[in-house]
DNA sequence: CATGAATGAGAGTTCATTCAT
DNA sequence: GATGAATGAACTCTCATTCAT
């Protein structure tokens, strides 16, 4: 009995000290995600990371096994954030109840879902920054292949409620994929473009542009994709 | 006759001696190119670009005075092919002769400059990641702020032939301001997720996305912005 | 209890840790001495020193944060000698007792420390090298203006004894500060040329020099200045 | 005939030509020195010397063979200045005439000598940091022995017309050397702090204190060195 | 004689990372 | 866990000098 006691006492203290420690950590996190936002992931120094945190450079060691691995934990946190804001989007079904079939639940859904992402990364311009390593170009050397795929799922795994309430709403596979692609270019062009001062065109109206690309895929998607758009050709 | 002569002459080694500067400094471009290319701008060093040119370090400073300068001569080569490629984008009119109108016309050339913006980045997607440093988070730091906006107005001259079309087309300058910006954000989310092989959405077909992009916009351009849309609504 | 000697413990080890410290820096501006004194300011690399340090180069900047924070460090610690040297100077006064005004002790001041500042750069030849940096045309670039000020007031402060000792002794405050200045000038010349090996004029000597001219501006300085000395002229 | 027209057509030329040459070189020398004085002699460059010359660095390498073979050609030709300076600085002999013996005529031309000497460097103090790169700590890493012996031996001969005039006054040899190496000493010392602003003693008075100095140095010079002066001692 | 390109060494400095304490 | 010292490689850039043209 004393034996399980001293068990028990054990686990809590290692857990408490865990618990202690993720916290220590997250306050790392947080000291790197203002250097990166503000210095960029190659401008961020290990040191400036640390000094930012209260501490020495080595000390960060304790924590995580390289400069790469803090940004990885950052882009992972971010792309939690994003699906957990994606998966508690509800669709908000209005209006005389009754009609509310299963394709009109369906369509609501494409809408709730395409909006929470777009909607996340409007609210929190720096994570799209923090993503886009994810991109061409601009890949962090060093990031290891697995952790990479997990990054990848991680962003999959937030886009396809949307793909699975097209399909709901009727559409086929292929379709889906297609559209589902345009979104997402559409959502990163927007946003991309939407908080660079630089390119003045945007002036804070990226939501009505979004509104305006949704509600016409939206479109497009109850029409049957057979039904043939007339007298529209070719692109370069 | 002598004196002219050897000033001909002197002249002509004059100008034969900076064809083959010019020649070599833009072989210096090219491996700056491809250095910048593989490695991203911070992570190309000079060494690497020297290295890959045949030179030593100190030695492309006979062509430039920074690495800064290198990575803007090759920006503003790439948005000045951009822009001749737009400039030379003639409006194909086909179909039923007679009815040219002006209209039809300026249709015609919304549409063949928007393609010849978007053809020159999907067959140079490497440009893409270049004119992205343009963008910011990445902002390479120690541009001079006149050169940043000379390249960002070279940027914007590639757009505006567009735009210009667009408002012959009919539709009051704020639409075509609005359309504008959802265009050009929609061809760099596309070319961006596009010429990434990373996201395992796009199979080569952004052109066929492009294309419906296009052709949805030009009808939304046709149709009075008077006339609302029915039953769809709000964003988040 | 436990917890005082646990203080105690800390504390200590403490500053032992900062007793290393200084050590080890001290030991860096040895190497650095040696260096700046072999291969002048400007000749001596970052590297070169390290390595008379048995360091690696970025190691001196856990010590340093710059090149020229190290050259201020030695010409500091240089004038913190001269100066200690010189206040530490006392006026030997021998003779027929008595007769020990004010005026006498007055003038053995000015004597002690007139020879305790010529003293420690005649024994010390190499510190005149390191202040001589405070001169133009040989000011290394980059000294922050703070320091030189702070290094500028140390030389002052190593002059002023004599100045004072100067009033003391009845000349007023004019006379006394050319006379300060003159006594500096023939200091700094003899000293200068006296460690050169290569104006062969001088063979150890320059004490016996400046013994002289120490007696005589001692001799000026009694006599009344409004006597006017005789015959004597305008120079170029 | 003709042969020997021939001869004397080809040596004008090539008089001619090296007399432009000459001319040149002159030119490069005054870009040198503008160069020097403004940036130090690590400082200044010799691609920054070509360009106030309007040349470019290789060009240089038609007229001097290195970078210190400039400095030297500059420091000769001030030492020669200052060597012709003394030369030509004639003994001022005023007064009621009869008495001009050859004492007094040695007087007067060791006053002008060494204030020839003296003025050369008030009137040209940047003269004087060029020469201080004889002493130590500050030579040019390169100058070679030979060049080094010529530029000591001009500025010996500066110096020794005073000498001689002192032993013409009547002092004995070692008496003389002692007072010309103080002499020179006390020149030094005063002209580098004087045209330093950094000291705040000297206020353009430096020629006060030299002509003081020079008078009761002619003091020393006329008494016989054997009478001891009184009550006055050892220095440290 | 002069140029412009090129070399190769070396400058000061920064960095991620390691490790004894 | 945290520190401060240290490493070693890398960085951009400058320099005196050489040489074909």
């Amino acid at each position: 009995m004393g034996t399980s006691i001293t068990i028990v006492d054990k686990d809590s203290r290692d857990a408490r000290r865990r618990a202690v420690a993720d916290l220590r950590k997250l306050h790392v996190m947080v000291a790197a995600r203002s250097a990166f936002f503000e210095l960029g992931l190659e401008g961020a120094s290990l040191r400036e990371i640390a000094k930012r945190a209260g501490y020495t450079a080595g000390a960060l060691y304790s924590y995580f096994s390289s400069k790469e691995e803090i940004y990885a934990a950052l882009l992972g946190k971010s792309l939690e954030g994003l699906n957990s804001r994606v998966e508690n989007a509800a669709a908000e079904i209005g209006g005389p109840s009754a009609r509310s079939s299963a394709k009109a639940r369906a369509e609501a859904t494409v809408r709730a879902k395409a909006s929470a992402f777009f909607g996340f990364y409007r609210e929190n311009p720096r994570d799209l920054d923090l993503g886009f390593y994810l991109l061409p170009g601009m890949q962090p050397r060093g990031l290891t292949p697995e952790l990479n795929k997990r990054l990848n799922g991680l962003l999959r795994d937030a886009l396809s409620p949307t793909q699975q309430a097209m399909v709901a709403m009727g559409c086929d596979a292929k379709q889906a994929e297609q559209e589902l692609a345009a979104l997402f270019a559409h959502i990163v062009g927007l946003l991309l473009l939407s908080h660079t001062g630089r390119i003045r065109m945007f002036k804070g109206e990226s939501n009505v542009l979004f509104t305006q690309y949704l509600n016409q895929m939206i479109e497009r998607l109850r029409v049957p994709a057979s039904r043939p758009r007339k007298r529209l050709a070719r692109a370069s």
